[in-house]
DNA sequence: GTAACACTTAAAGTTAACTTTAAGTCAATA
DNA sequence: TATTGACTTAAAGTTAACTTTAAGTGTTAC
């Protein structure tokens, strides 16, 4: 019951290169993971949630060095929780920070283009008016 | 009235290091700035409203390219409004995305936290009542 | 006059996160 | 049996955004 996969099939289901996969391997964020009779790499669920997890951080431009701190601390077992939490709680501070620092970018740019449309509909009238 | 200031009065002034302002000039970001007898920059208002607008917009993760490209808009003149406006349209609507992905990593990074908080409350009770 | 200081330029170096290349192994297929 | 396709590794290359270095100029302080 349990369905493994590829490489290549893992580069398609997640859309990472198969040699961003290999790297994050290499770089210690995926556990080595283990080969068939060829010696080709098996993705199983375990990968997946792995995979899934870094995806997620990555998205939110987490490093790679930090998401390995955090997984060499899940290496160490359950009395690392303490530290892992303190580390989630650490980042998710960044994200909120960077998540105001966007929305005030946001405004301003929303703002930016607010002028740029009064501008461009002042003009449209000055245009008409003298067409009349 | 008119206030100047030096490269290292603007460096302390935006935080940003007197290197990283020449680099946004050589880039075409800050056009090219006067200089004194002593062949000095002499930075005035106009440039600290340019410097204000990249760091805006960098601290947001748009491309030093995608800036040049608004910037050479902008020097082309008033007609380049509607490109200027769309430009700033296109980087809206990367930027909402990019707010919605950080929402969603931050979500989930309160229910890891959460879950590790669970954890650690149940093993302090399972002390607590082997303590009696 | 010479040392210190604040700048200048051009070019080389750095870092993160990949990506590409080169050379090789293995299993199935023509 | 030879080619094809999917993989393997190790190492080199790429890109963005800086940062550092090296060599030089001009003004002020001793």
């Amino acid at each position: 019951m349990e369905s493994t996969l590829t490489i290549a099939q893992t580069s398609k289901k997640f859309n990472i290169p198969t040699s961003t996969l290999r790297y994050y391997e290499s770089s210690g964020l995926i556990d080595p993971v283990q080969k068939n009779e060829s010696g080709h790499r098996v993705y199983t669920e375990k990968e997946f949630r792995r995979i899934r997890f870094i995806k997620t951080l990555r998205s939110a431009g987490i490093t790679i060095e930090q998401i390995k701190i955090y997984v060499d601390l899940f290496h160490l077992g359950e009395h690392t929780i303490p530290q892992r939490k303190q580390i989630l709680i650490d980042q998710l501070k960044i994200l909120e920070m960077q998540a105001e620092t966007l929305q005030n970018v946001i405004s301003d740019l929303k703002d930016t283009i607010q002028n740029y449309e009064d501008t461009l509909v002042k003009r449209e009238l000055e245009q008409r008016r003298k067409q009349i």
